[in-house]
DNA sequence: CTTTTACTTCGTCATTTGACGAAATAACAT
DNA sequence: ATGTTATTTCGTCAAATGACGAAGTAAAAG
């Protein structure tokens, strides 16, 4: 029950939901997440981290930047199913289209460029 | 989007799962619920129009009793999946198994009384 | 028609949540 | 070694949430 309530706890919100389905094509670091939605950098990370504690989504470290990405086979058959049944519900919705859009672009930028234009901007 | 996250939201509270879990053999009336959870009949109303809200019980008025019951194959496929998945996880917990048994009591007793009974408490 | 009954709605309160910026951290670059 | 960088943690604040009891509602019972 516990590991299940950190499941919907997790995806009771929005943002964390747009997360995990910008994911769903390749790993992100922080800095692109943080990119893709706005937010400041402390809040992306607590949404990961919540996810994370989850087990919605695995972390790598690389260089400078922290990866985070859907997990594989070897999670739970509750993760897997929570995010079979996420990406089914929302991957053709006009939101995560535009997500997806966004991202794209962003992936085209180089990460060390990105993370000096956030850092610019306080 | 608005839709999945009603339902996400519906199923982030302990509680709400824990009805959903309770309704899973056959309807109950709302005194029945709060009887076997042990909250106030308020409590218990808004965590139903919760549910109610994001389609996942459906309900109708007979004789004094107002009954909610899991929605049948007309129910959106997110709100299906959303019930198989919650079934599939816990179904077999201790905490489902200590409810059923509780309400199996329940069920054993006259609706009539079980509202007096409560009425006697305030 | 009046009263009772089962439930819902409303207002209140304590707790949790989600946002931020500042400070801490840990690893890389110099 | 030292400084820089990407990320995390912490403290704060406004807003949302979940609990309750009191008041309201609509329908059944009397």
């Amino acid at each position: 029950m516990r590991d299940f309530m950190a499941i919907t706890k997790a995806l009771s919100d929005p943002n964390r939901v747009r997360i995990l389905l910008a994911l769903r094509r390749k790993e992100l670091c922080v800095c692109q997440i943080t990119e893709l939605f706005g937010f400041a950098p402390s809040t992306v990370s607590k949404h990961l981290s919540i996810l994370h504690h989850a087990g919605l989504i695995l972390s790598r470290k690389s260089e400078r930047w922290v990866y985070y990405r859907l997990p594989d086979k070897h999670a739970t058959i509750a993760v897997r199913e929570a995010l079979d049944w996420v990406h089914k519900s929302l991957a053709k919705t006009d939101e995560t289209q535009t997500d997806a859009k966004k991202l794209k672009q962003i992936l085209k930028t180089d990460l060390a460029v990105i993370c000096r234009r956030q850092k610019m901007l306080n």
